[in-house]
DNA sequence: GATATTTTTCTTGTTATGAGAATAATTGAT
DNA sequence: ATCAATTATTCTCATAACAAGAAAAATATC
């Protein structure tokens, strides 16, 4: 283990708690982290004379003393751009180093691999452009739908039919910010722990779902990747024995359960009117179709025995879930408590929140975000923290 | 993240390098852990004073150069003494710094709170002065079937009916020697890991059967502990739902279909004669008694089924399976074969081996010199294992 | 204005890593 | 036998990071 990986360790501590709590003050970062004074004081240094952190004077507080300094992250700072590479769409949003976002858009995509990197360069620069900053860009980070190497090869995308693609090196030959690459349900559960519903929490399950179920292992404060990478694709969790096929080849995955592809299917093949959109799906359960209400019903049976496992295995404090799970609570929430209080040890269970959040709503494509600023502010970019 | 701990992670990093490949040069050491040759040189020169480290000459290679100095840990430098308090007995280990065990025994136990920290202190004197070895008594590990806290309290053990006992402090007080306490099923994986059939992998799941079943997620390289330490409490995944009940409270754990007094209830129950111990559960399965076979072979499904949906889950590289599954491998591993193949996701259960460890059989009482190990080579790590 | 208090920075010391030179120990060629 | 080549380990010195305590800065209260 090296030297500097210390002081990056540290770094990114200090940086996520000024994140979390802005106008925190060194000494508070110093009681929470436990970082000495002296290393807070000299890293909030470099981080102002970088124009990263701010020091704001505070509202006096009556007490005698030297006041504090709030810190905050500058907003005016830099951009972070963050990219997700869909099958048929590809999202764009510019955020400040806080991870607000400052503005979004998406455009059609054909899959195609052929000239997607000057594709996405030109996509970076327009919504660049478009938020009005005149900031660096500090990183790009890029959100895919597939498993990646540590080298930042993309090994395999399904939706994408994309198989080794060496996504790092080809989007760094076409960017002028540094790039960086991970996985969509990852990077999704990152976006979770920096600015939304698990934030600061530093063991959770992440579970998203949309054109297919993602997920991943958040534990002890990082993401778990496993050896192979292929730890956390929780979408894959068997629930039903002998149930429906799924994309991956396997049958009772939890994919075709709670998937927007395989809510559809079901719908369409109970009512002959197959839903175009989950918006569609959405719309025809708040109007009371009482099929669309029972898949969903079932779907959330589903979802609540795969999350009963995880319950039971890893006892965590929080189970979150993500995208269309969030629009879709009301009708998923009561058979997944059910499913619960059936299957998970109560002792377990009692110990664990499920919340659904709507970050990858509200704020979508802020997994790129997630990653880049991991990357910026984090333990293998030496040349933006020297 | 304080300086020192660089020190004690690299020490201990290869320290544990020396424990797998005994008569491993520094420049091997250098090019497998990455660490710089003057720390090599210079941890190592810590070891050797300290007489934890021996050099050996190797015999020549024909090779031009200086020869490279074999490194291995030093058999007598002192003694390990591994613990396991059991429900009905107190295991003993005397072991030298590598792990090899020289002598072992076991004695019956009341489960009694009141004066086990004597007696316990007597076994430990007794072991030692057995085993004939004059070194220093450099750590004692406890083996404690119950969680602890980071501060070594045990919270709970069931099957001692203790609850809130400040064991390090309790055993420290009696003995003269540092004390490091642990979960049994987490200390039984760290051993598999420095000892046993999951040496050097640093992802893998462990699982063993006995008076309870118990586990761990051995993750990154080390324990998993989550954030109430209750994580990998793996006897109580749910396996059937409305299943028989547990000695946790719930139904459909693990446990009950696997743990020995499970599968002695079962056989009672269907031929009105009880198994008395797990040696005449093998020994009717080994007649061919077709109930007690068939019992086993469920036991091997249920497991198989649990085995499965970890799979899924982390992607494992290695099962490890140990305790009294070991000797009931011949009886479990066909249902359990069956029970993954129909459940687990085929491409990720084609990277992970299903492995039986005898280790826990044939020398039983490792864990708590694991514990002991880690803590001992880890300057001043702290003396608990929760 | 003096004093107490609180927050941050500076000084100085210690320890660890890391690059490269130096040393040590051997083989093989001359 | 001696020397060159080779390989393994140790030493030297520079740099980086943390850590403890003194000092400085900025404010409230008396």
């Amino acid at each position: 283990m090296s030297k500097s990986y210390i002081r990056h360790f540290n770094a990114n501590a200090i940086f996520h708690r000024i994140r979390i709590e802005p106008n925190v003050s060194q000494r508070d970062i110093v009681a929470r982290t436990g970082i000495d004074k002296s290393v807070v004081s000299s890293i909030i240094n470099q981080f102002s004379e970088l124009g990263l952190v701010e020091r704001n004077p505070v509202a006096t507080s009556n007490k005698p003393g030297r006041p504090m300094e709030g810190l905050t992250i500058s907003p005016e700072s830099g951009l972070i751009v963050g990219v997700q590479i869909e099958a048929d769409t590809i999202g764009y949003v510019a955020a400040a180093l806080d991870g607000i976002p400052l503005c979004s858009r998406a455009q059609a995509f054909d899959g195609k691999l052929d000239g997607v990197a000057d594709l996405v360069a030109r996509g970076v620069k327009d919504i660049v452009s478009e938020c009005g900053r005149t900031g660096d860009t500090l990183g790009v980070g890029i959100s895919l739908p597939g498993l990646l190497t540590d080298e930042g090869v993309l090994l395999h995308a399904p939706v994408l039919g994309w198989r080794g693609v060496p996504v790092v090196d080809m989007f760094s030959a076409a960017l002028d910010a540094p790039v960086f690459a991970g996985n969509d349900g990852k990077a999704a559960a990152m976006a979770e722990y920096m600015f939304g519903e698990c934030i600061d929490i530093k063991d959770f399950i992440y579970l998203f779902s949309g054109s297919g179920v993602g997920g991943a292992l958040f534990l002890d404060g990082d993401i778990y990747r496993g050896a192979s990478g292929l730890a956390g694709e929780l979408g894959h969790i068997k629930v039903v024995p002998q149930g429906r096929y799924c994309s991956c080849g396997g049958s009772g995955c939890l994919s075709p359960y709670l998937s927007e592809p395989g809510l559809a299917e079901e719908i369409g093949r109970l009512t002959g009117n197959r839903p175009s959109s989950f918006k569609d799906i959405m719309e025809r359960a708040g109007a009371n179709d009482e099929v669309v209400v029972g898949v969903l019903d079932n779907a959330g049976a589903v979802l609540g025995s795969a999350i009963s496992s995880l319950v039971n295995i890893f006892n965590p404090p929080l189970v979150c879930l993500g995208g269309d799970m969030a629009s879709a609570e009301p009708y998923l929430r009561p058979a997944v408590e059910r499913a619960m209080q059936r299957l998970a040890h109560p002792s377990m269970s009692v110990q664990t929140k499920v919340i659904f959040s709507q970050l990858s709503t509200v704020s979508p494509f802020l997994g790129g975000v997630a990653l880049a600023l991991d990357g910026v502010t984090g333990l293998d970019s030496p040349h933006v923290l020297p």
